[in-house]
DNA sequence: TCAAAAGTGTTCCTGGTACACCCATGG
DNA sequence: CCATGGGTGTACCAGGAACACTTTTGA
């Protein structure tokens, strides 16, 4: 099969399709984790993939990464960025297949309890990857980059990633959040001050108490 | 000719073709500029448009893009860096073609005087562009862009753009050059601070006088 | 009452901007 | 001698890192 191509009319060489490849993050147990689920097709039948696949004639990749999401793993509609895209004619057995890459991050419960079925759509912890299919690791690997990369922005992180928790949160929870997708500590005295400079949060009045200690106030989105 | 596509042996459906369009800028007379060539097939025949074209089924893109500038505008090679992918199924009249593209920043004598004819090929100013075929208006818009983002760095800008200088040059040189890309002012002191301060130049102990003036130092890069 | 966490304030450092000031050259 | 640009030094400001210190809770 190594080599296959099509030609269009014109007498192009042509791709024999167009892949898009959703990189999704989450965050559980205090874990960063990418979504995976295993090809049930061949090549490397069984391997865990990206959810991603074949984008339609008439679709936009981004469309196709957020569908072949829904239909691999039951995830729903998710902001995607794109990433880059990986179209070393050998990256794929089939033949020549490009794929546009795209990244995204979500809260786990996206990933719903009633999914396909063989697939083992499920969380992977980045420190424990299993193998993947293809040019897979490579491709999670940039998708963490450009997650540090976009973390590292305070107002990226405050309108974007603090959507991956439940509201009202406390400035705790946003921290250890921010601490995990940074993959380092930070000081909290600063991590607050920083946080609420961005303006973008809002002081619910309410207070959580959280094991021991004293309790934090509750914040909300604005 | 509008949504024609092809289908691979497997039966997904396929783009008619990939290609890759290259974004080079240059300096020319102290404004920024961008490489164009006339198409000269259709659709939009003699329309200005990206030296890119059809990337082979054996060949990495990266390799199209310089390909295709050495065929269309006869500069040599250069470093390319992949910008993003556009696939938006009706970008092109001829159908579904993605197209991924890149990003250089070379010297002004690398599009030599004989060159292919009929294409026109040509150094137009970024702030009197004509008008171009398909969705490179855009293109041409994210290059400038990460044009942008990459000059902000400056050991970027000492390793990568003072390339375009002929060694060696002076500071006034490597600054007025760090204006036009980044099309703002800077203190001609911080200039000089900051970018001495990457250690990357060397002083070869000579002068040169520029017109009226004190005199300015010469570098290489080190 | 003690450990743990919330919350406030201060110091220090760094990187960038603005600018004052001297030096060397051509006209 | 003066306009012009080269070159040096310094003051200032903002953002971040480190950390001291107070407050409020559970055990």
């Amino acid at each position: 099969m190594a080599g296959m191509q099509a030609t269009n009319t014109a007498g192009y060489d042509a791709p024999i399709g167009l892949t898009a490849d959703p990189v999704v993050f989450t965050l559980l147990d205090g874990r960063l984790c990418v979504l995976l689920a295993r090809r049930l097709e061949e090549p490397q039948r069984g391997l865990f993939a990206l959810p991603g696949g074949f984008v339609g004639s008439s679709e936009a990749p981004e469309q196709t990464a957020e569908r072949k999401l829904r239909e691999k793993t039951g995830v729903g509609s998710v902001h995607l960025e794109q990433l880059r895209t990986y179209a070393d004619p050998v990256r794929d057995p089939r033949g020549w297949l490009p794929t546009i890459a795209y990244m995204a991050l979500v809260r786990p419960e996206t990933l719903p309890e009633e999914r396909p079925v063989d697939r083992d759509a499920s969380w992977h912890p980045l420190d424990a990857l299993p193998e993947l299919a293809l040019d897979h690791a490579v491709i999670v690997d940039d998708g963490l980059w450009r997650l540090h990369a976009r973390v590292a922005d305070k107002v990226w992180f405050v309108r974007k990633a603090l959507a991956l928790l439940t509201e009202p949160f406390t400035l705790r929870q946003a921290q250890q959040l921010y601490e995990a997708l940074r993959g380092e500590e930070v000081d909290a005295a600063n991590f607050r001050r920083d946080v609420r400079a961005t303006g973008l949060l809002e002081d619910t009045g309410a207070l959580r108490s959280e094991g021991p200690g004293r309790p934090g106030r509750l914040y909300r989105r604005a």
